[in-house]
DNA sequence: GTCTATACTACGATAGAC
DNA sequence: GTCTATCGTAGTATAGAC
């Protein structure tokens, strides 16, 4: 219970300012307990910023796992039915990135992306691997007229235009003139976003 | 000149470790001065994080600004002029994500677009604004078929493509099996960012 | 298991010598 | 202008009471 408590502050906590930025005892603050309590549970500070990792690349895997469930289920051999497969994987992502409630999740993982440390490895081989894989495997079959590096360099940019909406955030409320995405926004977003990567997908060589 | 050395370390430093990861410790000793230097050049450690992002401003101003002289002067009216105009833009920040020299910006402008401070306003009134307003415009031009709220997000889709580069950077890396991004592999991302670029540009209706 | 008390280190700020 | 010395605060770790 109180492993618990701690392990969803410190999320919050360092998602929102490093590992260097939080504080232990802002932490077992926020979950009503001493601050001893993370030795305890964790080991010390090191040891709870990791079981965050962990707890994130699971809830990832959990989130992402139904849509990468159906992908392979189905037997995708046409680059219509890769298509479809891929549409919906960037949905998903984009749908977490605009998600507040995952908002420390993303600047975790951001953060562990441009300067890795132990915890990357636990992300990228608990959620994100899987995640990659699917989505460049579905790729290939989508653009069979481009060489694997290719389609591998274009499936690259697609999740980039998801990503944006999270690691660009405050660009993005300026240029819309919002303060956050609401219902109808994230609506719009996902509409456009859909027709860039059926583009891109659909793309015909010049 | 120990100005200029203190500004050089904090933007490594800040860049790598965020705010409270830095210390004026390590970036005074980095600069071969002591900590007091930072209190006279800059006021104290917030000073010094201000001015790094003006810096940081500057700089990419500087970088971009042949770019945008380039297509101002232009004027440019026909989608297909606004289309080779948002292929530089494009390009230019794409290079600029790659390029390891900017590592520490873009590290510290992701940081602030998550969490935003005081610096953020510096470094979006200094740089980021003038290189969203005229790529915004572009767009516009580019794809008069969409109202311009579509437009713009889109414009967010394409730029993500350029910022993934940098903010996914160990991904990428893992992705391509590579350990950084060496000229050829720039090269065939390049590329291959042109044409997925176009190819939302060019997007028809369906 | 959880808390209190304490030890120890590193931080940023500042005063004052040069 | 630059450095040294020092202060107060906040950080993590740890020992020991309950």
């Amino acid at each position: 219970m109180i492993y618990d408590r701690l392990l969803s502050a410190a999320i919050e906590h360092f998602g929102r300012h490093g590992f260097e930025g939080a504080s232990t005892r802002a932490i077992a603050a926020a979950s009503g307990t001493a601050m001893s309590s993370i030795t305890y549970h964790f080991g010390g500070k090191e040891g709870l910023y990791l079981a965050v990792a962990e707890h994130i690349a699971e809830q990832i895997a959990a989130r992402q796992g139904p849509v990468l469930e159906i992908i392979r289920s189905g037997a995708i051999t046409t680059p219509e039915q890769a298509r479809q497969g891929l549409l919906a994987m960037v949905e998903a992502f984009a749908r977490m990135m605009i998600a507040p409630e995952s908002g420390a999740w993303s600047s975790f993982i951001v953060r562990e992306q441009q300067e890795p440390t132990a915890a990357f490895e636990r992300l990228y081989d608990g959620a994100i691997s899987t995640l990659v894989e699917t989505f460049m495997t579905l790729i290939v079959i989508a653009r069979p007229d481009l060489e694997e590096r290719q389609a591998y360099m274009t499936g690259i940019f697609l999740y980039g235009q998801a990503l944006v909406l999270r690691v660009g955030f405050a660009s993005v409320c300026r240029v819309l003139e919002i303060e956050s995405i609401d219902a109808e926004t994230e609506r719009q977003l996902l509409a456009r976003l859909r027709a860039t990567t059926l583009s891109v997908l659909s793309e015909k060589p010049e």
